[in-house]
DNA sequence: CCAGATCATGACAACGTTGTCTGATTCCGG
DNA sequence: CCGGAATCAGACAACGTTGTCATGATCTGG
């Protein structure tokens, strides 16, 4: 800016006034500092200016487990969106399901100030994110609840998603039905499970524990399981679109195949043979009630933490609908 | 820090050094330093001393079409990974395919001074970056090549792989081979054409312009044109993964369907019935080079512009080996 | 032609850091 | 007990902006 301020023959805060459009600059001042801009490819630094201002960054965070998989991603784009709105951008970051890399991703994030962050929590502590959720940069957390914090947060109903899953295939006659879900530190995963044995109750179906194998999961270990351990059963509910995925896998080939019932819808899933039959809900929604909520803060709503519950539906696509 | 260094009795620089873990620090001195920082939540601001040492942000930019679409969350992933090993954060955008959109992202993320920029075109004229890519942050172009700029580029062999396609598709006897690409401006999209033109040449299958339908494309437009124009056509080649899936849930049903080679490789295809034939590279690699070429020029590396294309191969999986 | 208003511009400080330099203690060996 | 080195801490300026205020030039109307 200087230098365009000596090209131009002016002074550094006319050029300023340039560049922020202000009134009261001779027409013929402004475009000689115009022309020096442009020879000198200058471009304003927007962190100087966010930090001589006090300003918000114009940057929100989003800590999420994989952008790659496709849940996250439809999440992603979807804050985005609300962020564009707003004239931000998002700063992403996958933590790989690890609490520390979560946690350093999120302090970095805090470190940059961030207009708002979003978190997807890996871990179950939270508390170190207390204090900025209190008074400062808004935190909201999305898809699981966090530990120790009162924040904003933006869920699913688990549990109800899987009930109706367990009752569904109760409904077509299934008494032996298979869980495939994530490891049972994180909560979502918890959730299912105990959805699940609540949809099995409710529809009268005994709850076969050995019929349940908690992850984490690999290709490997879905087809372990339903080689093995799981080879009794008639049905099946998987966890989430991974597990899922991984199960197909497992299963192509078998002649006689189980029922089954996904938990997250996916791409593709209406085309397979059969159609699978999944719980979905909308994720985009997921992400941009989370978004809307960081903003909503940064407005000045300071009422007590919101969480808002979205609901899950079931898709019956045909592979659920097989009977025993 | 201010705060900080009154409530501890220092000066604001010795809380500096602390924060930065400076040597020459009294360890009383230190720790109630600490304490202070603990008692205010503390954490320095980012912004400030990146501005301060002129250093370099810890950013990079990506813009890209759709991080919902999974060929680009693989890629963020991708340049993500890279990123994190430099202790850098990634800002995604996403362009829509509107180069006006493109542009203005491009140019926010360079305000915001990143480290380096990884732009896939939208538009086909990138003169704006020329400045950049010359002199300052380092610019890679990814997966299309940019208009009017001599800049690291990081591509596919598009027309190798639809070549590929078309050949792998005569050697199965079939002559009336139809092409669904995308919008003819998009640079991908016309090499793809051509390499599918090329491929059609070498296996002498005659190349009839009536079986071709370039986008841009909805889930209408291709039913319409699988329903009409191209019916007569014993195969088909998708250009990209949004046309096949497409094209699959527009066939599907169909008694006879036509033999199908897709462009870009996708999660579930092989558990499709047929399942399906694709052209595949390594999306991570197109994604994992760029951010590394980024790293090499921040490097030094002062060469002039190195563009990389990346092999394409055909994977047969049974859609393309249905004979006429 | 002049007082007062309006316009165009610049000097200066400040945002939150850190690099440089200087000053005040403390320590050591002889 | 002294000189010099080592240790620790602070004052100050600067990074690239912009808000505040001051200044001089140019208008306007009577």
């Amino acid at each position: 800016m200087n230098d365009v301020a000596r090209l131009a023959g002016v002074s550094i805060k006319t050029v300023s006034r340039v560049v922020n459009g202000e009134r009261g600059v001779h027409p013929g001042t402004a475009s000689r500092v115009l022309d020096a801009i442009e020879q000198l490819g200058f471009r304003r630094n927007l962190g100087a200016r966010n930090l001589r201002r006090g300003a918000e960054t114009g940057i929100i965070g989003l800590v999420l487990e994989d952008v790659a998989n496709p849940f996250y991603s439809m999440l992603t784009r979807a804050v985005e969106e609300v962020a564009s709105e707003q004239g931000a951008q998002v700063l992403t970051g996958s933590s790989g399901e690890d609490p520390a890399r979560e946690r350093e991703l999120a302090l970095e994030f805090l470190s940059r100030r961030v207009d708002g962050l979003l978190v997807v929590p890996a871990g179950d502590r939270h508390g170190y994110l207390a204090r900025e959720a209190h008074a400062g940069t808004p935190v909201v957390f999305v898809d699981r609840p966090a530990g120790g914090v009162d924040a904003d947060t933006v869920l699913v109903d688990n549990a109800g998603g899987t009930a109706l899953a367990a009752r569904h295939l109760a409904e077509h006659g299934h008494r032996r039905i298979a869980f495939l879900g994530d490891a049972p530190g994180i909560s979502t995963a918890a959730e299912r499970l105990s959805g699940f044995r609540a949809g099995c109750a409710q529809a009268g179906v005994p709850f076969d524990a050995e019929l349940v194998r908690m992850g984490p999961h690999t290709a490997e270990s879905v087809a372990g399981a339903l080689a093995g351990p799981l080879r009794a059963a008639t049905a099946l509910v998987t966890g989430n679109n991974r597990i899922t995925v991984h199960a197909l896998r497992a299963l192509a080939g078998r002649a006689t195949r189980p029922a089954l019932v996904g938990f997250d819808d996916f791409e593709l899933a209406d085309l397979l043979d059969p159609p699978i039959t999944v719980i979905t809900y909308d994720v985009r929604e997921l992400g941009a009630s989370a978004a809307r909520a960081v903003y909503a803060r940064l407005g000045g709503d300071a009422g007590p933490p919101r969480r808002l519950v979205l609901p899950t539906r079931l898709l019956a696509r045909g592979s659920g609908e097989v009977s025993a």
